[in-house]
DNA sequence: ACAACAATTAGATATTTGGCTAAATGTCTA
DNA sequence: TAGACATTTAGCCAAATATCTAATTGTTGT
């Protein structure tokens, strides 16, 4: 649970999960949205991976990342019930869908 | 909400949280739960309240901590709600009635 | 006023973090 | 097989973090 917490405790990483909210998507096309540096996105990913928040998957040249929403989903699940809270998964796009766009 | 995740990232400051769930209580008490020194546990009570996780009011020579889980709550809805989840907050405990034990 | 107590600040040290450039690795494709 | 391309690793640095002991500040009771 604190390596999911020291994850999200990072814009840059929290919007990577954002945008893999969506569809998986490759370190690069990642990194594309982000005014840094390839090698420091990997850092960032290897955090993501460590936190056990995405799965990467090679593929040819590119290596593809992909949310792993259940486990983002239980460590905050986890969380708010210690605080009587409930965490309903209103559950309308995690399926990976076949892309529209080839990542451009 | 990067201060409150970096807050959070903490297994102690989470159990601090937890602590002040049911009942403000004073540093002495808190840190009478930790096995750091006290110096220790101010550097973590100043990270909560950095984070506006906490409030703290001296009464005498203690000073009280306090939850404060309306913003805990709004952090961890504002970042739920980008992944589609709802926050139900179930309620019962949180109006800061009167300590039954005067804290030992 | 003084001793006792609660908590924080100061100062030291070790580790982690987030960023960079340059180099290495792995995988096409021509 | 030689580039070209995608990504990660290596090596560096500055800033932040977590921890400690010792010192300071502030409050209360005698």
């Amino acid at each position: 649970m604190s390596l999911v917490f020291k994850a999200l405790s990072d814009p840059t990483r929290r919007r990577v999960l954002e945008l893999l909210r969506r569809e998986p998507m490759s370190a690069g096309d990642i990194a594309a949205h982000f005014n840094v540096s390839k090698p420091t996105m990997s850092a960032h990913f290897a955090v993501l991976r460590e936190a056990d928040l995405v799965a990467s998957e090679k593929h040819g040249k590119a290596v593809i990342y992909q949310l792993k929403m259940s486990v983002l989903e239980e460590a905050l699940m986890g969380f708010a019930q210690m605080f009587g809270w409930d965490l309903m998964a209103q559950d309308d796009q995690q399926p990976i869908r076949p892309k529209k766009e080839p990542s451009k």
